[in-house]
DNA sequence: CTCTTCTGTCATGTG
DNA sequence: CCCACATGACAGAAG
C-alpha cells in the first residue's frame, strides 16, 4: 500500500489506479458503466495509439523509466520496458473489453476529469470537469474575495492575480478537494498565465522543450487562456476526454512504477512541490507534485485547525470567518483555497475505501510530523495569516545591519537545512535594539518557534507563499527536484543542494531596494514584512489624531501596532535628531560668523583709532609749531622775545589772543575746574 | 588599523 | 499625565 501513499495524496489518484486495476480485470469497487458500443475516438485511440506527445525531456525521471505513454512511440528510440508491456497488455484488455468507459457518478466524473485536467496541464484540450463549481452552495463567495483588508498589499493582489479564480468548495467538498490537483494544474494554464510567464522568463530552461502546447497556452494572454478553459468545459465528458485517461492511467501506473523504482519514498519525495505552473512540466512531476500538494494539504488542515481560534486583524466578520483558510491560501500559492475545507467535510463525501485510505495516508504524513513541526507551521502560520512573508522577514532579519548582530554566514554554514531554519533564526534576528517590537518580537517568536534545533526540511514549503514573488522559490524548487531525481541530459548546469549558494551581500542589498531602487531603511522592511499597510513615510508624518484615528480603523495586531508606534516614535526622533543637528550647525555657523564679523570690526575699529591717533599727533604737533612761531614773533614793552614758559596765549571768547602768564592761566583754570565740579556737584 | 564624520537611536528634559 | 519636541550620549557604518 505503499506505494499507493502518493497516489492518494495526490488526491485521488487511488481511483485512477483501481480504475486501472479494473481495467486489467480486479474487481474494483468504482462505478464503472459500460456501454455496448465503444465511440470511435476512444476505439481509435485504443486501436492506433495515443497521438503524438511530448517526450517530456525535463521530467525528473529518465525518459527510458516508463514515462513514455501507452501506444506511444518512442521518440528517442527506446525500448519499452515493463511498464510499456504492462500497458500495451491493460491496452488489450480494453481493447478486449470493447466497450467505453462512461463517468456517471460524480466519482467517474472527477476521474475522468482529473486525468483530462491532467492532459489539459500539458497544452492538450481535455476536460475540466469541476465538481466543486458545481456544487457550490454556501460557500459565502470567494474566500480569497473576503480578503478586502487593507493590509493586503500588493504582493496579495499578485497572488490573487496569480491564483486560479477560486472556487467555492461544496458542502460536502469532496469534489472540491479531489480537483484540487487537476484544477492547480488545469487552471494555472489558464488564469496564472501571467505569473507563468513570468516564471518561464526566469526559468524557461526547465519548461519543457517538446512541451509547446503547454508554453503556448502559458503565453496566451488570459482572454485567450479563459477560453480555452472554457471550451473545455464544454466539452467535459466527451469521449476524447476518456480516451485520454485512459492513456494517463497508463502513464500514471508508469510513473508510480517508476516512482517505486526510483526509490523515491514518501520522505524523497521533494516537499517543495513545483508550483504546477512554475514552468515545470506538470505531467512529467505527476508524482512529485501531486505527493508535495498532499503534503501540503495535510499541513494546511492542521493549520486549519490550528488556527481556527487566532484572531486576525481584520474586522469584517465575513472575512474572519474564512480566516481558517487565509494562512493555506496564503502558504500555498500552488493550491486552491478550496484545499482549506476541513477534512471532514471532505471525507465525508468519499467512499468508505477512500476514507481509509486518505486517513492511513494522511496519519502517516502528519506522523512525520512532529509536534515541534506543527508548532512551527503554526507559527507560520500566524505569521502568513497576518500578511507576514516569511522570506522576507528571513531576508530582512538576515541583514547584516540588523541589530542581532546575528551572522549570516554562521546560521547558514550550521546545517543544510538551514532554509527551514531561516524561519528560526529570522525571527531571532528580528531582535534589534530594546524597543518593545523588538523584545517582543524576540520573545512570541521565539517562543513560538521553540528551542528545537531542527526543524524538518519537509515543511520548507510552508514558508512558500507566492513563487512569482521570490525568485529564491525557483532555487527551491531546484534544489528539492535535482537532489532527488536525474538532471536532464544537456540541461543547463542548475544549482543542486551542494552548489547552492545563499543570496550574496548584493543581491541580499538588492533586495532591500524598494520600486524605485532605492534602500529600504530598517523600519520600512520590517514594516513590509509585517505588511503594514502604511508607508513609513505615512506613519511618521501624519498628524496625532489621523495617527490614532488610523490605528483605531485597522484592526493591527499587537504587534504591528507596536512596530507602527515605534516606527513614528524612531521616525520622529530621527527628524528630530536631524533637525537639533541642523539646529546646532546653524548655531554655530551663525556664531562663527559672528565671530568673523566681530573680529574684522574689530579691525577696524583698530585702523580707525590709529588713524585718530596719527590725526591728534599732527595736530598736536601743528598747534605745537603755531605756538613757537607765534611766541618767536612776540615782543614784551621793551622789545623782547616773550619766553613761552612764562606766558601762555589765552583765545577770548570775542575772538581776541591774549598773552597771559601762566600763573595766572593755571589759577584761572583751577578756578574754572572748581566751578565744573561745583556745578556737577549741585546737578547730583 | 585608527580616526573622524555622519546617522540612527535611546534616554531624558522641557514646554 | 500625555504628548511632541529638543538634546546629550552612544553605537555603528562609512570614508
Amino acid at each position: 500500500m505503499k506505494l499507493l501513499k502518493p497516489w492518494w495524496s495526490a488526491g485521488g489518484g487511488l481511483l485512477h489506479l483501481t480504475f486501472l486495476l479494473s481495467l486489467a480485470g480486479l474487481r474494483v469497487d468504482l462505478d464503472l458503466y459500460l456501454l455496448l458500443s465503444p465511440p470511435a475516438p476512444l476505439r481509435d485511440e485504443l486501436l492506433l495509439g495515443c497521438p503524438p506527445r511530448p517526450a517530456y525531456a525535463l521530467s525528473p525521471f529518465p525518459a527510458s523509466g516508463g514515462w513514455g505513454r501507452a501506444g506511444q512511440l518512442h521518440p528517442k528510440g527506446e525500448e519499452p520496458d515493463p511498464t510499456a508491456q504492462l500497458e500495451s497488455h491493460l491496452l488489450r484488455e480494453v481493447r478486449a473489453l470493447g466497450v467505453p468507459f462512461i463517468p456517471r457518478t460524480r466519482v467517474d466524473a472527477w476521474l475522468v476529469h482529473s486525468v483530462a485536467a491532467g492532459d489539459a496541464d500539458r497544452g492538450l484540450v481535455g476536460a475540466s470537469v469541476d465538481g466543486g463549481s458545481q456544487t457550490a452552495p454556501g460557500g459565502g463567495g470567494d474566500p480569497r474575495g473576503a480578503r478586502g483588508s487593507p493590509l493586503a498589499g500588493a504582493e496579495e493582489e499578485e497572488e490573487a492575480a496569480a491564483e486560479p479564480t477560486a472556487q467555492v468548495p461544496d458542502a460536502g467538498g469532496r469534489a472540491s478537494q479531489e480537483n484540487e490537483v487537476l484544477r492547480d494544474k488545469s487552471e494555472a494554464v489558464d488564469h496564472s498565465s501571467q505569473h507563468e510567464e513570468r516564471v518561464s522568463a526566469q526559468k524557461g530552461k526547465f519548461l519543457p522543450q517538446s512541451n509547446e502546447d503547454e508554453n503556448r497556452i502559458a503565453n496566451k494572454p488570459d482572454q485567450e487562456a479563459e477560453k480555452t478553459t472554457e471550451s473545455r468545459n464544454e466539452r467535459h465528458l466527451n469521449w476524447t476526454d476518456i480516451s485520454f485517461s485512459l492513456e494517463d492511467f497508463f502513464q500514471l501506473l508508469s510513473s508510480q512504477h517508476d516512482c517505486s523504482l526510483e526509490g523515491n519514498s514518501l520522505e524523497d519525495i521533494p516537499p517543495f512541490p513545483g508550483s504546477v505552473n512554475d514552468g515545470m512540466n506538470s505531467s512529467a512531476y505527476d508524482c512529485s507534485v501531486n505527493l508535495s500538494q498532499a503534503i501540503s494539504h495535510d499541513v494546511n488542515l492542521y493549520e486549519a485547525l490550528l488556527l481556527c481560534s487566532n484572531n486576525t486583524f481584520r474586522r469584517d466578520p465575513v472575512v474572519r470567518t474564512s480566516q481558517a483558510q487565509e494562512p493555506f491560501l496564503q502558504l500555498n500559492s500552488h493550491t486552491n483555497p478550496e484545499q482549506a475545507l476541513p477534512e471532514t467535510s471532505l471525507t465525508g463525501y468519499l467512499p468508505p475505501v477512500d476514507n481509509l485510505m486518505r486517513t492511513a495516508v494522511s496519519q502517516d504524513l502528519l506522523y512525520d510530523l512532529d509536534a515541534n513541526i506543527l508548532d512551527e507551521i503554526n507559527l507560520m502560520s500566524l505569521a502568513t495569516e497576518e500578511g507576514f512573508d516569511p522570506l522576507e522577514v528571513s531576508q530582512l532579519f538576515e541583514e547584516p545591519d540588523s541589530d542581532s548582530g546575528l551572522s549570516l554566514n554562521s546560521s547558514h554554514n550550521s546545517t543544510s537545512s538551514t532554509k527551514c531554519n531561516s524561519s528560526h533564526y529570522m525571527y531571532d534576528g528580528a531582535t534589534g535594539h530594546s524597543s518593545e517590537l523588538e523584545s517582543l518580537s524576540r520573545h512570541d517568536l521565539e517562543g513560538a518557534v521553540g528551542g528545537y534545533p531542527e526543524p524538518s526540511g519537509k515543511f520548507c514549503h510552508v514558508d512558500h507563499r507566492n513563487a512569482s514573488n521570490f525568485q529564491g522559490d525557483l532555487d527551491f524548487q531546484h534544489i528539492f527536484h535535482n537532489h532527488t531525481y536525474h538532471l536532464r541530459p544537456n540541461a543547463p548546469e542548475e544549482p543542486t543542494s551542494e552548489s547552492f549558494s545563499w543570496p550574496r551581500k548584493s543581491q541580499k542589498r538588492s533586495r532591500n531596494l524598494d520600486d524605485t531602487g532605492r534602500n529600504l531603511s530598517r523600519d520600512e522592511r520590517r514594516a513590509k514584512a509585517l505588511h503594514i499597510p502604511f508607508s513609513v513615510d505615512e506613519i511618521v508624518r501624519m498628524p496625532v489624531d489621523s495617527f490614532n484615528n488610523m490605528l483605531s480603523r485597522y484592526y493591527l495586531t499587537d504587534l504591528q501596532v507596536s512596530l507602527i508606534r515605534d516606527i513614528r516614535r524612531r521616525g520622529k526622533n530621527k527628524v528630530a535628531a536631524q533637525n537639533c543637528r541642523k539646529r546646532k550647525l546653524d548655531i554655530i555657523l551663525n556664531l562663527e560668523n559672528d565671530i568673523c564679523n566681530l573680529q574684522a570690526k574689530k579691525e577696524t575699529l583698530k585702523r580707525e583709532r590709529a588713524q585718530c591717533n596719527k590725526a591728534i599727533d599732527l595736530m598736536k604737533q601743528k598747534l605745537h609749531n603755531l605756538y613757537h612761531d607765534v611766541f618767536s614773533q612776540l615782543r614784551d614793552d621793551q622789545g623782547r622775545p616773550v619766553n613761552p614758559n612764562h606766558y601762555a596765549l589765552q583765545c577770548s571768547h570775542d575772538g581776541t589772543v591774549l598773552i597771559v602768564p601762566k600763573e595766572l592761566v593755571m589759577s584761572g583754570h583751577k578756578k574754572e575746574v572748581q566751578k565744573g565740579k561745583r556745578k556737577s556737584e549741585r546737578r547730583n
